[in-house]
Order: C-alpha cells, then sequence, then structure tokens
DNA sequence: TTACAATAGTTAGAGCTCTAATGTTCGTCA
DNA sequence: TGACGAACATTAGAGCTCTAACTATTGTAA
C-alpha cells in the first residue's frame, strides 16, 4: 500500500534539487579545500567582520554547536581567528585571516560560476517564479513548525 | 566586495527550502522514533523487498556507505533484517521486519500529513511548475557535473 | 544585593554524508 | 582455466548536523 506516490511528494523533488546543487557546489569548492559549509560561513563573516558565532549560525540558518563545529575547522585551517570582544567577556569576534580572504575569493568564484550557470537555465521570470514559490514553501514550513515554541511566564 | 548577492542565488532559496522541509519532517518523524533518511531507506525498501543495498542507495541518491550507516541503524534498532541472497552469494537481500512495517506505517502518515499540507499552500497549476523547475534545476545540475565521468578505454 | 532572563559559548552523543580504499563474487572473454 | 571488469559490501576517516545538556556573562527587576 502507497501512502502517496512519490512524484506527487513536493518533497522528493526540493531534495533532488537541492542535493544536485550541493554536489555541484561541493565539486566546485574542492579546489579551494573548501566545504559547502566552510564557504557559506567564510561569505557570511566577510560581509560581517567580527559577527560573534552565534549570529553567524543564525546568518547560515545552522545551531550554534554546528557552527562551533565548522569554525573549529576552519580556525585549524587557519582561515579565520577568533578574539575575546573588548568588553563583553562573553563574546568572541571571529575574523578572516588574510589567507582566508584568499581561500574565500578563489572558491567564491567557482561556486559564482556554478550560480551563474544554473541561473542562465531560466528567463528571468521564471527565476522570479521559482523564487516565489520556494519562499513560500520555507514560510509555510517554518510556521508550522516555529523554532520556539514561546512559553508565557506565568 | 561581493561577487554575486545571496538574495540573487537560487542556491540560497533552493537550500532555505529544504532545510525548512527536512526540519518539519524530522520533527514529524520524532514521535515515530525514525529519522529522515530512515524513513527514506524503509519508504523505498517497502515498495521493493528484498532490494540490495547498492540499489537502494541509488533510489535514495546517496552513496552505498551512507546506506550502509542507515542501514546499521535500522538494523539495530530490529526494522529490517538482511539475509544472504539464495545464490547471488555478494547481495544481502533486505526486507522490512514486522516491526519496521508498523513504524514506517506511523511515520508515513506524520511524513504524508507533512506533504498534504505544503501542497495545499499551492494551486495544482503551482505545484506543477515548481515541480517543473525543480527538475530543470536537477537536470542541468547533474548534466553539468557527470556523476563518472566516463574514461575512453583507448 | 539577589534573582532571573537572555545571550554566548561549549561539550557530549547520536546520526548522516562524503571520498578513498579493500575485499568478495559474478560473468565474460581470451 | 585464468584474467579482467562490473557490481556489491564494507571499513576508515573527515566533516556536518542535530538535540540536550552545561557554564559564563550581561542586563534587568525585585
Amino acid at each position: 500500500m502507497t501512502s502517496m506516490p512519490l512524484p506527487e511528494r513536493l518533497g522528493s523533488h526540493l531534495k533532488r534539487a537541492e542535493q544536485a546543487l550541493s554536489a555541484a557546489k561541493q565539486a566546485a569548492l574542492k579546489p579551494a579545500h573548501l566545504t559547502v559549509s566552510q564557504y557559506a560561513a567564510l561569505l557570511h563573516l566577510s560581509q560581517s567582520p567580527g559577527i560573534s558565532a552565534a549570529a553567524l549560525a543564525r546568518a547560515c540558518a545552522v545551531t550554534p554547536p554546528t557552527m562551533n563545529t565548522v569554525l573549529k575547522n576552519l580556525q585549524e585551517n587557519g582561515l579565520i581567528e577568533r578574539t575575546p570582544h573588548e568588553w563583553h567577556k562573553n563574546i568572541l569576534e571571529t575574523r578572516l585571516t588574510e589567507k582566508g580572504e584568499r581561500v574565500l575569493a578563489e572558491g567564491d568564484v567557482r561556486a559564482v560560476e556554478v550560480e551563474r550557470a544554473l541561473a542562465a537555465e531560466f528567463s528571468p521570470q521564471e527565476r522570479e517564479t521559482l523564487i516565489a514559490l520556494l519562499g513560500r514553501c520555507t514560510a509555510f514550513l517554518q510556521s508550522a513548525r516555529p523554532t520556539e515554541p514561546r512559553r508565557r511566564p506565568g
């Protein structure tokens, strides 16, 4: 008995597409020795120097422990540096090193190539439609499943 | 310097949507003590009893070692059983146990609820459009990055 | 001052995912 | 019979991801 045929599930198609994109980016970033997650972190980091790990996690839509893992690897490879905040003792400011900027730039060229090639497959109208439809998916799914079931104080 | 603004990247939107869907399914499957990957494996397994792990990996679009990991956990939980093929000594036939069928049925109800709710957010026309656009993403990305760069014999 | 909430950071543990490499079996072909 | 390629299964190792804890700091309110 089949409850719902797979081809009818939007999820199947969404997953396949995301998987294919992720694989393509992974291959594109390989020469720069970057993973997709590392690239995403570096990219946001370059746009918000000194951002905290928690804020970076939010920007990348992952949990703090996940970002912690990614940052640990980036730091071990010398791509970022983390320095204590001047007076906010609980915050570690994260910044790209020179090497980090270089590697990001290298990876970015390849990653953007993939994005451009993909975008070129669609007309501007189609891109708009796709983005809008995906946005509605995300909005619905997030509203149906709140990040934090806010509990009242009393 | 920003090479390509994030909102212009189809990848950003695709990733967000897939992430939201995955999170929703994960939450839906939690009561059945199933992960999204385990659910996908069980679902394909129920439709192709006795399938080999390699074939199952292809169906779920993951690599054999990945499927191996998933199957190991499913087996430890008693949801599947793997028996040597009658005369193909190198193949392990994988099948759902009774418990596996029960748990799958339980999880399936919840997972399909998510799919139906998501589908209900769109008109039939919109669903068709979204699926078609996603299909073109997948097709392009896979063609641009062949699974196996076929090498000629001579 | 003390208590509490919010935020930041971290560790532990489970699970998924990949690439690379190994070993086995099957079928084909010389 | 023997060699070889294709397919299956597995292990090793690196990395990502989550939930569930725990600690520390900051700021606010009793």
